[in-house]
DNA sequence: TTGAAAGCGGTACCAA
DNA sequence: TTGGTACCGCTTTCAA
């Protein structure tokens, strides 16, 4: 039963095409096309025989062929540099389902290292991608790639710099802000930064905007440098507090799997937060909320965010001419346990 | 300078086809796709040539196109129904990229509901895809129907049941009776299970396996239903505790994010685990080893697995003769602190 | 509304 | 090793 029937020529078993379609339901390979296209003039009757046909047969259009003519392949790029970041996936969930849900689909790169970032374009360029939606980093001359190629593309928490692309963004700046201010005012002094690696955007615009919301209080601190992952969040601790020696209100964390991690140690070293020590962190991940960590934070608005990237993307697509258009949103304090606010 | 320059029609700007790096090496358009087809003859000098011209044109072959003749698209569809389920990026993060250094790529589609499950089968029909990797579940028809396209599958962490196709898992009922054995050798006898959502596989699975695993000791256990996130680990545990009266002594956890939060649930009743209650989970994720919740759970072999995976769904495309094969790894024993073990 | 035929951008077989 | 040519499966004029 399992032996494959010796099916009759004039019977196509598998992947039939158009062609058999035609053949079955009596018509022109023309008229099949058109019943599978939306807005081709095709009579009622037609396109029921047609679609009975394609029914029995399992037929579906093979959407290499037809991105051949249309120059469209229906599917968009998804570049992310580190799908272990605890807050990515939560992005790229969001992300493919809007899509999903717009009748595109996901082609996706998952960087390890930033060197693999060429061969991963030429990939792009090859698939005919009809967009892209990048969160990782980019350099320049690559970001122009993009736009030499004519393949639209959104960057996700990063800038585009001088070239003319589409960003979404959390507000790094407001954000630390928010934090730094409240902290300041809640009399904290002493403040250490835990930075993330030295080639993410966001993680060298959060410091930034943290030094920059400090010196506006006339505050400087201490920075340590982590890669984003819990090891580094407690190791920074652990420096800061040395460096500092015994002189440390306050930890900046650029991500919140950091500030985890930095929680962890100071309740390791038997530090009392937020009486003794604060510490925050940025993104606003799952793990953040939970009850061993309760952590003060930034809180980005994926939904929102992810839902802009998809937009604008999609609107790209469907009009090249439309000028990109960076948008800058704002996060949310979630006022945890883990910092004395004002 | 942000104007297009009107390029004579001779010098093709974007997207040039083969046939302009023909007339720009002065070679036939053959020669210029035997360049890009490793294994075809040619000579130095021409590849020379050619490849020089399509580096000056910005050429890559149109993947759609050649896919149209070899039937290969170097695409593997991969199906993940929760992206949000802490385990899933990563084995998503270990596939993509194994995949990507064989040479494949990755159409992404991640399930909101399974009853998603037809629409995403009729693109995975329509994009031709080489193969599946599926880490969701299907009926028995929809698996059969994977066989009927003649689209090599791989299902993870899920078995085929009667149908021929691979799968790689984690072996439940090895995993869960570890965990039993030992905490009925070190004195528990009053258990609590928190199961997953119905229609997951493993959730069901490990379920049953714990059930097993302690009727073998002649004990049998409460169980509370949980959908696998940590809001149902925290209600999941109160509900056992409100159910057994005060004699519970174990909690069995379909998965380590539940078993997070009925550890919070318990440190929140102030309950001390291990010494009046253990708690363990299963996969192994990484926030299980965190400090503050060193939890003891079995943990999955992720990379092994899907290297097992990609391997596999790999072969079956090379050769699809080559018969389906079931691999069920064992997990390991992650001994934390949330359980007194003997 | 329909069918015939010319592409789309490659691959593969063929003879040279 | 090369170039010519018939496809691959679908879309899109263009007449009918």
């Amino acid at each position: 039963m399992t032996e494959a029937p010796a099916s009759p020529s004039s019977e196509p078993s598998v992947r039939p095409t158009s062609y058999d379609v035609a053949k079955r339901a009596g018509v022109s390979q023309s008229a099949v096309s058109r019943c599978f296209r939306p807005g081709s003039s095709i009579s009622k009757k037609t396109k029921a025989k047609v679609l009975k046909a394609a029914r029995e047969l399992g037929y579906f259009p093979n959407a290499m062929a037809s991105g051949l003519m249309t120059r469209r392949t229906g599917m968009v790029a998804v570049i992310i540099s580190s799908l272990t970041n605890l807050y990515y996936p939560e992005v790229l969930a969001e992300i493919t389902q809007r899509l999903s849900d717009k009748g595109a689909r996901v082609l996706l790169f998952a960087l390890r290292a930033e060197s693999e970032v060429g061969e991963i374009l030429e990939q792009v360029w090859r698939y005919r991608v009809d967009g892209a939606i990048v969160a990782a980093h980019l350099s320049p001359e690559q970001i122009r790639q993009f736009v030499r190629h004519e393949v639209p593309v959104v960057l996700y928490n990063r800038s585009g710099g001088d070239e003319p692309v589409s960003s979404v963004s959390c507000d790094s700046f407001g954000g630390e802000k928010l934090l730094v201010d409240k902290m300041v005012k809640a009399g904290h002094r002493s403040f250490g930064i835990l930075s993330g690696p030295p080639d993410s955007f966001v993680g060298c615009e959060r410091v930034q905007a943290a030094i920059d919301s400090l010196a506006a209080h006339s505050l400087n601190a201490a920075v340590a440098s982590g890669n984003f992952d819990y090891a580094s969040g407690r190791s920074g601790l652990a420096q800061l507090i040395e460096d500092a020696g015994g002189q440390l209100d306050a930890v900046l964390c650029a991500n919140d799997l950091m500030a985890i991690g930095a929680l962890d140690e100071a309740r390791a070293r038997a530090i009392t937060v937020p009486d003794n020590l604060s510490i925050v962190g940025f993104d606003g991940v799952a793990p953040a909320s939970w009850e061993s960590y309760r952590l003060t934070t930034i809180r980005q608005p994926v939904r929102r965010m992810s839902a802009a990237a998809v937009e604008m993307i999609l609107a790209r697509i469907a009009d090249p001419s439309c000028p990109p258009e960076a948008r800058n949103f704002a996060g949310s304090l979630i006022e945890g346990a883990s910092a004395r606010l004002a």
